[in-house]
DNA sequence: TAATATAATAACAACGTTGTTATTTTAAAG
DNA sequence: CTTTAAAATAACAACGTTGTTATTATATTA
């Protein structure tokens, strides 16, 4: 059996109620009791009941992350950032791999006091809901929860207009073309509008289906590009995977990047730095993800407001070194 | 604030014990009432407040997974499969990516019953314990916790006895040769001495280190084989990864996989099959990996024993479409 | 030295359950 | 109709905390 409060207060002798306050570190018990509770405390290695204290304080200092998607594995270092923002805050952080409707369901009886959810929603038709602030990343839940999303069109408009300040018209996008993934649909038309504006030229070569988000599938979709008549002086790849096929694909065929051909990928992930080419890319930097996730998190759940709030992140471009100036005009 | 059995009993018209009765099904209460209680319930939305179950009843009915390397893709599907095998206990899981340290200090907090971890625990040098009993996967924590392991030098020794009774002699294995990996190692130990075994011819090529664990280190390693003298019948890649590079590499140079050369896996998941060529491998199949983890992790919450066991678990070999008879004697 | 204010501690209710014990209601028997 | 047994329900303590209120000990003032 755990040892409880009544038993140090036994061992000190004094009341459990001092002892509370002592170990909460109350004004209301003298320096020296409170240091001798603390002692005999430490001492017979006591641990606060945890069902406890949530059961008369209601609140667990616990955050849950829903993650269905485990094999997903770009979301792993936003995991990770997750966990040190919430760690910052003196919460502690629970995951749960199933589905958004159970995991909820589990969090609800662990008391969590506010929810992450990374799945996509499409799968779930029923309105759910949550009595704690829930904060979704990416698209889906909109109806129900705040949506902390990314302004993928701009990041790539950023990208392009980056690559054509350097001197660069010819400009390949490779991205899987799924109509079902509105992120990758996204990039597309961010890509699409951005070669309208700065009046570069677009055409059938100028978009190559990946038809897949794993890198292989950018690393064929480039080498078909390769075997093509016409080479284009840079390309764009729309998630970190398939920008890191990208690369494969190009050095095995022996060119240059940068000298030959110029890569922005998608991603702002540090992962990015350890590629066999640093590679210079548009997107949100996950730490800012991290932190604008929880901080509004945190929000609802200070003012305990249920209302739905959606915010855009604005993309940034990183330089790295996979992307030179054209010189012939 | 949310509905108590209190309120029910108030809106039901009988006392709160009653209720708590009625909906642990209790033989104690009439089922006409039941039926109401219940009935009640649900339309009031009442949900068991957690915290005050636990309070009283010492279980949290919640199991532990310390899992700090997220980025070992390869564990994804083995979480997922202990997910299911635990709820069919009627439990749930919840993930901590913290160390094992104070991974298990939050789950002493959140009062699980028990915990898993993967952690390889080279990184903890103080000896840690837990109130709960604790089941480790992969090695590491002998000292501590009981284990779950698994046999590699057996799963080499069957794939080469397979390929030997498909008549291959010349066989190369390509893993990687770091020091630090135990795993790695016993593998490469289990294929040598099957070798020996079978008397068959060992040379210096017969060993390729892909100095990685990712698949592009495969695919390199492979490549630079190819590009040597002689080229084996038959190549054993110890890992998920590494195999699909093997793979790859091996198709782009318009060999055909099991005609020109055979292949056998390490690791017994689901994605062996959806690789471009369905791979034959060795290895403990990961819903048995599961099953053991969990099985022994509830017979130790069973029996209340603090009792530390190993177990390794035999690898089997699981034919799929990369092996073919050598016909050449 | 008694009256009063203040600091320190103790006592106790509450949180929402479960399990045990006490009470009431119902049915069976004489 | 009582008396007795059984079934159904109600009452209550307990789990380990926290916060509020009541009590005691100590210091301050007149």
């Amino acid at each position: 059996m755990a040892i409880t409060i009544k038993d140090i207060a036994r061992a000190a002798g004094v009341s459990y109620s001092t002892v509370s306050k002592a170990l909460n570190d109350s004004p209301l018990v003298q320096p020296k009791t409170k240091e001798k509770i603390h002692q005999v405390a430490r001492k017979m290695g006591y641990e606060p009941n945890f069902a406890a204290q949530q059961l008369v304080s209601k609140q667990s200092k616990t955050i849950g992350l829903i993650w269905p998607t485990l094999e997903r594995t770009a979301y792993s270092t936003l995991v990770t950032q997750l966990n040190n923002e919430i760690k910052k805050q003196g919460f502690s952080m629970i995951l749960s791999v199933n589905p958004a409707d159970s995991s909820l369901e589990l969090f609800k009886r662990c008391h969590v006091d506010g929810a992450i959810i990374f799945d996509e929603g499409n799968s779930v038709p029923s309105p759910i809901t949550a009595p704690f602030p829930v904060v979704s990343y990416g698209a889906g839940w909109q109806d129900h929860f705040s949506l902390i999303d990314v302004n993928y069109q701009a990041a790539m408009f950023k990208a392009v207009d980056y690559l054509q300040q350097l001197g660069h018209h010819s400009i390949t996008f490779i991205g899987d073309f799924s109509p079902l993934d509105s992120h990758q649909k996204e990039k597309y038309i961010g890509f699409q509008q951005a070669m309208n504006h700065f009046n570069l030229p677009v055409h059938q070569q100028s978009f190559i289906n990946s038809a897949g988000l794993e890198w292989y599938d950018g690393y064929q979709a480039t080498k078909r590009m390769l075997q093509g008549s016409s080479r284009p002086s840079a390309v764009v790849g729309a998630s970190y995977d398939i920008s890191a096929g990208v690369v494969r694909a190009i050095r095995e065929t022996n060119l240059i990047i940068p000298k030959d051909i110029s890569i922005v990928g998608y991603d702002n992930i540090p992962q990015m730095s350890t590629l066999e080419v640093p590679l210079t890319s548009v997107g949100v930097p996950v730490e800012l993800i991290a932190e604008q996730i929880v901080s509004l998190l945190f929000k609802q759940l200070e003012t305990d407001s249920a209302e739905q709030v959606t915010k855009k992140l604005e993309p940034v471009l990183t330089e790295r070194n996979s992307c030179a100036r054209v010189n012939n005009p």
